[in-house]
DNA sequence: GTTAGGATTGAGACCGGTCTCAGCGGGTCT
DNA sequence: AGACCCGCTGAGACCGGTCTCAATCCTAAC
């Protein structure tokens, strides 16, 4: 009472078939636009749909149907410029198909990825696209494949997972990055990363993110090529929102690193800004650079230099792929490896003690 | 055929039913956990459900309750800095209440808007989160209150629609920002903005977007106050990717701009870029101010100071009060007006030719 | 003049949950 | 002992679409 009120009877299909003096399939099939309806019935439908306001249930479409043509996507957080690229790529493609798109955040926890999986399913969409908070552990995952429904990763791959994946080329990107460092002169070279880690990095040790590990392989391999191992360090699980700690940590030691190659764009701010409020100028008393072109990072003093990911087409592809996979096609599982293109600006140089 | 083998049957109730050897509407309720069940009854539908793999169909729940358990949001654009934080806002007190989000992005045009409101509400959502993209024609929003559903507007309110808005204090930021300032001594000053205009503004005019219109508003009362209508300048539908050549305009002419505000941090990167190749040092020649803490703004040179909104809480609020009237809750529609707070840092100066 | 066949239309089952209502056994009150 | 209430269970309708199948009508072919 007085709440009923506000309850407005939705105007179904039968409502408009009895307003058209037809029968409820025949309403439907002018409304839904199947099947075989002449011009004049067609006619007679709509223009009743029209007179009564009908706007058509998609839920009961989907129940019928079995598809939703809702597709989830699970990023570690919005707020992050990465996945905000990314998504806005996989919406692009997946608005132009005429899907939506269901949104969550897993703040790259394992738990919340098994939870927002779990509701998805149960929303009943047509496919995921997940950026993986583990790389190592797919059970949250195999719920997908499980309930039969595609799966397209991107920015990590999974181990043992036999899924598409969209991947920027890490392992090459952060070879070049290191290289032009070591080039430089530099042999105390930091790798920072917020990817969580207990205690120190242990060479060969396989990482929660292929994403990381693939930089790091990058790094290393750049590292092993100056013969600059014994100086070089891979610092992993800086707590997000206390990079700066560590970065400061690496840049007031008694052996300081005199370069920095910052695993993303958010943490290479943060090192900026330690490095100014410690009075170390970039390029001549520290070298950085760092993944992901950020608005800032030309900005910044002399500009830093970046390697670009081709974020937005690397959720635009994954979208791709998965409505793909979601209009039937089986074939084998690709991985799809994206180009990342340097883009050198003026903050590396020889290291001070070296000139 | 060949198709029909990758479609697994779902688990339903009625399976579980079946494998627990009771009638279906028990293991609803079971499973459901409403009504009255016995203990044991409870437990043997729970281990059948186990057995079995049983998943809930949400949309199925959603066709006989009504509620979808989905809220809709529309932003202008989720890479957008101060869209993506809305969003996570929101969507942290939305997933808290056991609620999904589906995303659509505007773009700022009255189309998309109205196409993507028409598909959210096909989807059944309980409720919407709009950002507007015009304050001035409410129709595309009409069909959601005609829907019966409620609406929460952000960032913006809409003329003549009685919804509930949560906004910030914009004419308020925006004149304490202007102040800054006049007081310095600036009276060439420019307000730039990227809200879509044809040819110049005209004080008093109305405009498309409220927040827009309040930063105006706010920006003339300073100005008018320092009595520099006449050199004053408010520059209004810069394409967003070409900021830079307006702003270079503004700074180049044969009286150019000595202080600009502007509308927002995207906007103020493409002035303080501009400013940077043009020569032009930050504050010494040109002072700078901006709407929101991006950032970039501490980072850069002396540090831009900004007015910050406080855009989490603006979505988050948002979403109580949505959430609030899906409850249920039938009061007045209420403006939530979210209090900015002014950083200075170093980026105004008096200018210099009045040095 | 039939008849096969295509185009339309209507009736009703179905998707997977929820929910109302009736039925039943047992305890309590009088 | 009979009335009544309560807890629990089962049957079946319902939400709003789609889709199958049979019935009907019409036209072209034999």
């Amino acid at each position: 009472m007085g709440k009923a009120s506000t309850v407005r009877r939705e105007v179904t299909v039968g409502d408009v078939a009895r307003e058209a003096n037809v029968s409820k399939a025949t309403a439907a099939r002018a409304l839904g636009d199947y099947g075989a309806v002449s011009d004049d019935m067609r006619e007679r439908v709509h223009s009743a749909a029209e007179r009564l306001g009908y706007r058509p249930n998609e839920l009961a479409r989907t129940m019928s149907t079995g598809r939703s043509h809702t597709i989830g996507m699970i990023v570690g957080d919005i707020q992050n410029p990465f996945f905000a690229q990314a998504t806005r790529g996989a919406a692009d493609v997946i608005n132009a198909a005429g899907f939506d798109l269901i949104l969550s955040n897993s703040d790259e926890t394992a738990h919340s990825e098994r939870k927002a999986i779990s509701v998805q399913l149960a929303k009943q969409v047509d496919g995921l696209l997940v950026a993986p908070a583990s790389s190592l552990d797919a059970s949250s995952l195999a719920a997908v494949t499980e309930a039969g429904r595609p799966l397209v990763l991107f920015d990590r791959t999974v181990a043992d997972l036999a899924v598409d994946a969209v991947i920027a080329s890490n392992r090459t990107g952060a070879f070049e990055l290191t290289r032009l460092l070591t080039s430089a002169g530099h042999r105390r070279i930091a790798f920072l990363s917020t990817l969580q880690h207990d205690g120190d990095y242990r060479p060969g040790e396989v990482l929660l993110s292929s994403s990381v590990a693939d930089r790091v392989a990058g790094f290393e391999k750049a590292i092993a090529l100056a013969g600059a191992e014994g100086t070089a360090i891979i610092r992993l699980g800086a707590p997000r929102d206390d990079v700066e700690r560590v970065a400061a940590e690496l840049l007031t030691g008694s052996e300081p690193a005199t370069a920095i190659v910052a695993s993303d764009s958010l943490i290479a701010l943060s090192v900026y800004r330690v490095a100014q409020s410690l009075g170390l100028q970039i390029p001549r008393d520290l070298s950085l650079v760092t993944f992901d072109d950020a608005d800032w990072t030309a900005l910044a003093g002399p500009g830093i230099t970046v390697i670009a990911q081709p974020i937005h087409a690397i959720g635009a592809e994954a979208a791709r792929i998965l409505l793909r996979r979601i209009a039937g096609d089986g074939s084998e599982p690709v991985l799809r490896v994206l180009d990342q293109t340097l883009i050198e600006r003026g903050s590396v140089a020889p290291p001070r003690s070296s000139t």
